[in-house]
DNA sequence: GCCAACGTTGGC
DNA sequence: GCCAACGTTGGC
């Protein structure tokens, strides 16, 4: 079982938003090296749920893995903002996992704790002009800060 | 294949 | 709202 962090813009689509909806697909993700970590996901997979560029930025709580990447339609469609006019039916470009609510947090885990926790040292997300919106988390950083967030 | 220009992300 | 950092595009 892998472990993952994904970000969303809290006031896009929050965590509020899919324990409300239960599960969603996680379709818009535009960014190569994001799509192929989606692709890497496994059913149960646990993925840290974080908010960014909101008034408090942090991990609100956890999401799982319940259907590996398949294609994402809004690339087919004109309309949309995530329309990809080299994308066809036969070679998509872009996938996105299904994803289902799990956990929400007592209170966020902020990107100061997360920061400022000795032994969160190496993530990702913690590292100046990180823009990846899908990255892998360990597994020791992942209970570290679910504990966090107890 | 390089790299400048551009658009976007995201913290502050 | 600002701006630094980043990823992608497109001309050469």
């Amino acid at each position: 079982m892998k472990y993952w962090l994904m970000k969303t813009e809290g006031s896009e689509y929050s965590l509020e938003d899919l324990k409300r909806d239960k599960r969603t697909a996680w379709e818009g993700v535009r960014n190569f090296q994001a799509r192929n970590f989606m692709q890497e996901m496994r059913e149960g997979d646990l993925i840290l749920f974080y908010h960014s560029s909101s008034e408090v930025n942090g991990v609100y709580g956890i999401a799982k893995v319940a259907a590996i990447a398949h294609s994402d339609k809004t690339q087919f469609d004109p309309q949309s903002d995530y329309f990809e006019k080299r994308a066809t039916k036969e070679k998509p470009v872009w996938y996105c996992v299904d994803i289902e609510f799990a956990k929400k947090f007592a209170k966020p885990v902020t990107l100061a704790e997360l920061k400022s926790d000795p032994n969160l040292e190496g993530m990702r997300v913690r590292e100046r002009g990180s823009r990846l919106s899908v990255q892998p988390v360990s597994e020791s950083h992942f209970k570290r800060v679910v504990a966090l967030g107890r």
